[in-house]
DNA sequence: AAACGTGACAAAAACGGTTTTGGTTGTCAA
DNA sequence: TTGACAACCAAAACCGTTTTTGTCACGTTT
């Protein structure tokens, strides 16, 4: 009644109903040249007999595993990254209803990184896979692309035309956080900015300005600052805005980092974050949640992006050409305590921080 | 040169050589009756046409896929554990050098759970499995046995002889972290406890008390509270241990909710705790790092659990029993600022907090 | 000299599916 | 009658390995 090895196999099927194992398989497979009265039995026959399918054997034949590879980055002795537990979460979720399966690995080096990529393929073991922590100049796109191999990124390279990524707008996000910070009452909105030579800082900072553009407020260059992307950077950038004869009353700062230096500012002048000043960082770290007040801030749903991501590689391993499967997404506004209506006009703003210093 | 899929496979290889197919594939598997000249013309061969043989077609033939599975427990839209990214990383690291792969699954429910080891096994996808966050009264090792299916328990359950299983040795790690604290100088060391009927509790009460004995400290039952698990339960604990008479100059906590509840009050009284108290906690949470000062916990380390069990799964799979592979670790101690030597003696502790009550 | 190992490999048979090819019916029109 | 066609299914080929069985030449025994 069973296999060798103890499960059922198509053989025990179609000997129990009296068809070739052909025919069963055919049923299986939704073909239509079977009468319905033997593709009953046959259907009764799989469930009585509880079979599945075996995919190693499906795999040999249809040269598809339905397996997708992750290669995880790991630093030596370093902690694990938390995006990616939640990243394969949103992997693993998606590829629960598509009726596939996630093989996750991991690398030490970019050396160890391509070679994995190479083990798995050679030994068939995925279909295609998904990269993380793209590199402005990625080797794996390079090695992957010549071996004509499918496979989605997660983040943009320098050259993003010709293969398939998942990238967060930086600009579209913050135009939409401008509009929230208008949208509370704010009209003095300054910029805590990073180096213009970054790519994202630019992007981050164009969209600042054109949020500003689009609710109808000036844009006013003395209220950007640009500073390295420390804790110190941030505390410097918010004493620099504040000072200023009519200081803004809220703070866009482009990462966590620095909004979570400018919030220790803050404190230290005795202002109240999300009453007299709104700040909002940029990152989702998880550290925003442990400061005082929780830090109001702007992240990607790793979860949402993982299945967004497992669902184009699909499509690339069924045909789908990669410049086809491409795609920009807002990052999603995750508000916690930072923020809130102005307490105070930047007038008595600038009236109360004289006093103080 | 290559097969009709575009990957060098066996039959290449062969031909290449002129051996048969079969020959080829026992020098690969290290038999000893091919003559040494064959053996390293078909060497080179393998070599010269990168070959390497189709997991897919040599689990078929094998019945074995050298494939591990774990299946995730998520809740519904709620983030994941970062206990889980780090305990996949270990178990990945652990597989690359043992030359097999891991599949990650996820899995909404305690049915959903079941299900899909189901699936997983009847499909054939993995060898064995990797089991988190045991419970006492665990569904999925009773649906494993039953069928026979090779896996490792993270956490015991009520019962654990039957199976295999890796857990902390709560009792041992709690005499080593009163070793530690003695060793730091303190001669009165209390214990923030937890409700009794908590296995783990008990547990690690036994430990301290142990720990004492063995340092040749006086086990002082007014030196014991027992709280409930949260911070305002540390709060509570240390206001009691602290008002004694004799105070004690450490406070040893069964769980870092109860360390930072401890931290608070401490902090509330003027203390400076590392200094004139020493607090050490239990788990490792993340939190612990981020207050003020960060926390000294001891933590299992997740990665290094998950290569031992990984180690312990393929153990298992080649046939080891089960209830030869049970192994009880110690956690780690984590350092960071909020032990030290004791500043004051318990006299002048007491003394200075009279004076602040 | 016949029988007997034995070393070294070829050939064939699994493994459990899917896909292709072929064959047997029955029906219907020429 | 015969031929064409469709419906239905059996049989065989195939996927790329591993493993079993066969074969053949060449000493080595008795």
């Amino acid at each position: 009644m069973t296999g060798s090895r103890g499960s059922v196999t198509i053989e025990d099927v179609a000997r129990h109903v009296g068809v070739a194992k052909g025919t069963v398989s055919r049923v299986l497979n939704n073909y239509t040249d079977i009468s319905s009265e033997t593709r009953e039995r046959i259907l009764k026959a799989v469930k009585d007999l509880g079979y599945q399918p075996s995919s190693t054997a499906r795999s040999l034949k249809r040269g598809r595993l339905d397996t997708l590879g992750i290669v995880m980055p790991v630093g030596r002795g370093r902690g694990a990254d938390p995006f990616l537990s939640e990243f394969i979460d949103g992997i693993a979720r998606a590829l629960d209803d598509l009726d596939r399966d996630l093989l996750v690995t991991t690398a030490h080096s970019g050396r160890h990184m391509l070679e994995t990529h190479e083990r798995l393929i050679a030994r068939r073991k995925v279909d295609g896979f998904i990269l993380t922590r793209t590199e402005v100049n990625d080797p794996r796109i390079e090695f992957l692309q010549a071996r004509r191999f499918p496979f989605v990124a997660h983040g943009r390279t320098s050259d993003p035309r010709t293969f398939a990524w998942y990238d967060i707008d930086n600009e579209d996000t913050f135009v939409s956080g401008v509009k929230h910070i208008a949208a509370l009452g704010h009209r003095r909105i300054g910029l805590v900015g990073g180096p213009r030579d970054l790519n994202f800082a630019c992007q981050r900072r164009a969209g600042y300005r054109r949020g500003l553009e689009l609710c109808g407020l000036e844009v006013d260059p003395a209220l950007e600052v640009e500073e390295p992307l420390t804790e110190v950077g941030g505390v410097e950038g918010a004493r620099r805005l504040l000072g200023l004869h009519m200081p803004p009353t809220a703070l866009f700062c482009v990462t966590d980092a620095l909004a979570i230096g400018a919030m220790r500012l803050c404190r230290d002048l005795g202002l109240r974050v999300g009453e007299d000043v709104t700040i909002i960082g940029y990152d989702g770290l998880p550290v925003g949640a442990y400061v005082d007040p929780p830090l109001t801030t702007f992240s990607q749903s790793a979860q949402s992006a993982g299945g967004q991501i497992a669902r184009m590689l699909i499509d690339l391993i069924e045909g789908t050409e990669p410049a086809q499967r491409q795609k920009l997404a807002q990052a999603e506004l995750i508000r916690r305590a930072s923020d809130g209506p102005p307490a105070k006009t930047p007038e008595e703003l600038a009236q109360v921080l004289r006093r103080s210093v």
